[in-house]
DNA sequence: ACCTGAACACCGTTCAAGT
DNA sequence: ACCTGAACACCGTTCAAGT
């Protein structure tokens, strides 16, 4: 597991910050977001906790730089497809780009919770906006128009939309949702009549009949079509 | 502070899980949602801490009860305008509606954190969403668009967008972004130019100029107009 | 320059005990 | 029925110290 125990060739590696950061990702994508303390990374990377320290400030400074790091992801993913000079095809490319930012955070789904807690912006997500940006300028769009657009795509510019309420790995998802409709089924008529609806065409479970990604791909689309029909009215 | 320490008189209130629930809404309204410990909660109700787990199981259920409070401040702020009979007007209903619910956000900003962080479904908010659900079946929309609009709304149907890197209050908000992007000008060319470009307009600070009530709305209005296409054409 | 050990001030939570 | 006190297993973080 630690790299070579106790042999002092210089195969042990030492610390880094960017081998910190990357350890950090290791440890909450396998064992969750809740897993990442600075005592179970630094065990995860042979170290006691204080060595950590040395190389990142504090744990918000970690994560800071992880978020950066996932981010990187996306970039790297992006690659080969940048702004399109034309300046016709804006709305293709930002909905691949939002895709590959979708599929990114897939990888990690406890990004997304992170994300939303940094109250600090690095360089890395600067960049990703000012390509968004760049996408939708070169659209044709204004900048009025471009701003209210991002605030429109919200977390979505990052790939992810907070699902309300999603099952956690520990309890059953259907279990507590059903119990709950179950007992007030008179006072939920029109969820009642959606759900009863929904499991004639499909004869799946009630709530496992929710695609993240046809739901994701139809908002985007939404606002996507939005967008435009506002830029070609002004 | 307490209530009246040491006399034996019937005034000496008992806690219930009401009490807690609200002292818990009052505390983070007060001091934020870090400060919302169970010993603090329980320091502010004048009791010892564990006198809250006869109440409440654990935090996690004090949460959950919260969210549900907090869901019920909506359904109070909306009382009077329910589901319209006429069937003609329900985007002006779900955007009362989700404004209203917006507002109670807006009382207690820590709200949409927690709510986020939910993995259960209580049955105030399945009500909610019933209503909502029930506004747009009645508006014409089949279920299936309206279990899509329902997704594409996200948590703007509970009256708030995670607003990605909102300014802690404890940094000064413009410091860091302005301290980042003055070193890296000349790679964000068109946040740059966009920076300028409303600042003309505007003489305020240049990241002053973000009104989140105007971006609510724009992204709202765009997505029920966008709804309403899609319901038309079919 | 890089890492460690002990200690501090917090958490949520258990358990057995008080009234 | 309702509340408490002491204790446990964790956190992030400090500080002075090691090599």
């Amino acid at each position: 597991m630690a790299t070579r125990a106790e042999t002092d060739t210089p195969t042990r590696v030492p610390l880094s910050r960017e081998r910190v950061l990357l350890g950090a990702i290791a440890l909450a994508d396998e064992s969750g977001i809740d897993a990442l303390t600075m005592r179970n990374l630094a065990q995860s990377l042979g170290v006691e906790a204080m060595s950590l320290y040395y190389h990142v400030a504090n744990k918000e400074a970690l994560l800071d730089g992880v978020v950066e790091a996932i981010i990187s992801e996306i970039e790297d993913a992006t690659n080969g497809f940048e702004v399109p000079g034309d300046g016709k095809e804006w709305k293709a490319a930002i909905r691949d780009r939002i895709l590959t930012a979708r599929s990114t955070m897939m990888d990690h789904p406890w990004a997304p919770g992170i994300i939303e807690s940094r109250t600090t912006i690095g360089p890395v997500i600067m960049r990703y906006f000012d390509a968004l940006l760049g996408l939708l300028k070169e659209g044709g769009f204004s900048y009025d128009l471009a701003h209210h657009a991002l605030h429109t795509f919200g977390s979505r510019a990052l790939g992810f939309t907070q699902e309300l309420f999603e099952p956690d790995g520990d309890t059953d998802p259907e279990e507590d949702v059903e119990a709950v409709m179950a007992q007030m089924a008179d006072q939920l008529p029109y969820i009642v009549a959606m759900m009863t609806e929904i499991s004639h065409d499909d004869p799946d479970s009630t709530l496992g009949w929710c695609d993240d990604q046809t739901e994701f791909t139809f908002g985007l689309d939404l606002i996507l079509d939005g967008l435009e029909a506002i830029r070609n009215k002004s």
